[in-house]
DNA sequence: CTTTGTTATTCTCATACTGAGATTGTCTCA
DNA sequence: TGAGACAATCTCAGTATGAGAATAACAAAG
């Protein structure tokens, strides 16, 4: 059946409202961890838990649109930030008031400020994701999926170039990547790697000022390549355990 | 700006409503070819275009249970068929007549049955996915993503079995993906590839009753096996078109 | 200034995976 | 009965990966 068959037969009015939001999973790379932008919401149901910040879709409004200003709301920033769908959340019971539909979107961002809380909300903090606290509605499984999804876009795509600045080095995206993955990986192997990847990264002819904070040569400094995909992938350790 | 807090400050019946609708890709191996499913639109707007099968949401009903169902509709079938969620729409005109935000879902079935017209359908039918005709709406777009969702999961899972029957032959198995990838393969290196993958299929022990329709001998049948990602994943020959 | 430890970068080597082509033997059809 | 098709297996070269080591530049401590 289709969307508008059935509205010509039907009035939709006659169902009982469906409310449509976006929740942003943000995630960003600070103090050294992965990090995800949670809101402590101020209002019930669920008041004082944690949540992804989030909101109704306006009128004349797209959804990667709606999107964005919900985390420009918090964070500030819209530039610089990747943003992408993730997935539809719209079990009859995730919000026990009506019924809501929620469009999730991932976005990635090299370290931002501290993210301001909107007038709406208690409280606005990066979590890192492996110390998480309750978080309200299925705002455990959103992230999750983010996390994951975030994971898997690393291996195939220049993904990680959009956690690091805006020059980098190699040890630096390797940083990024031991993060994400929560792994360590082998310098040198990465360093091939990268640099054999056609489009990965191109370098800058420059240098870091000086060498690490506990000693090492001056590392070249790179900028993210014209690459839309990274072929052959750079793919994580295997996990046997999620195969099956 | 969480979807709660919003609620409790807003009404938002007092925006203009919003309507969720599930539009499904639903996709088949019939005629040596990739095909999708279409229906014939009976009514206004866009009358007399071909559509993906969708319909609204109902009250108390999760989004893949809408999908299943509106997919179970057509093509009486639900059982055999994996269903999985592509993405969602909510552009403000997509629609002329309301905001309507859809969220699509992607289904794979070995060769069904023909589609039965549902009481609003004008007509219903397999479309070889190379030769469209002019779709509703923005369905051209949710069906182009839905194949190339399916082409890049035939990469590292075993999708491929869910378009072959119960058992099959190697031989089958590569053409599903030849047919659906619209590549040829090197027969021998896709053998080895296939039984080196962990899980990908098991033997059942059985042949072919005869030979091929022009000659050869009979090939073994095999059946899908665990595995839930394919790893070393099954490349696709390289497209350098897509990187950059 | 010298020593020690760290880190960037490059190499080596063994192993694994892939693409291309060829071989062997079974089976259908004319 | 012969020709052609096709399943299944093998060979070989080229490429990619994992692990370890070598080289050299640099910071910080003595």
């Amino acid at each position: 059946m289709d969307e508008s068959e059935f509205l010509a037969g039907y009035d939709p009015r006659a169902y009982p409202a469906v409310a449509v939001t976006v929740d942003v999973v943000a995630l960003t790379i600070r103090g050294g961890g992965l990090r995800v932008l949670l809101i402590r919401r101020a209002e019930q149901p669920h008041a004082g838990l944690w949540a992804l910040p989030g909101g109704f879709i306006r009128p004349g409004e797209d959804l990667p649109q709606a999107a964005a200003r919900e985390l420009a709301e918090e964070t500030g920033l819209s530039d610089r930030v990747h943003i992408e769908q993730l997935a539809s959340y719209g079990a009859p019971e995730r919000d026990p008031r009506m019924r809501i539909v929620s469009i999730s979107y991932l976005a990635f961002a090299p370290d931002l400020p501290d993210p301001r809380a909107g007038s709406d909300a208690a409280d606005a903090s990066w979590h890192p994701v492996d110390k998480l606290p309750e978080l309200a509605f299925d705002h455990d499984r959103i992230l999750a999926h983010g996390l994951e999804r975030a994971r898997g876009k690393l291996e195939y795509t220049p993904l990680a170039t959009a956690f690091a600045g805006e020059r980098f080095t190699i040890s630096e995206l390797r940083g990024v990547y031991e993060t994400v993955w929560g792994v360590s990986l082998h310098a040198g192997n990465f360093h091939r790697k990268i640099l054999s990847v056609p489009g990965f990264v191109e370098s800058t002819g420059e240098t870091t000022e000086s060498g690490g904070a506990r000693g090492g040569p001056r590392a070249k400094l790179y900028r993210a390549g014209d690459a839309r995909l990274l072929h052959p992938a750079l793919l994580r350790p295997a996990r046997e355990e999620q195969i099956r």
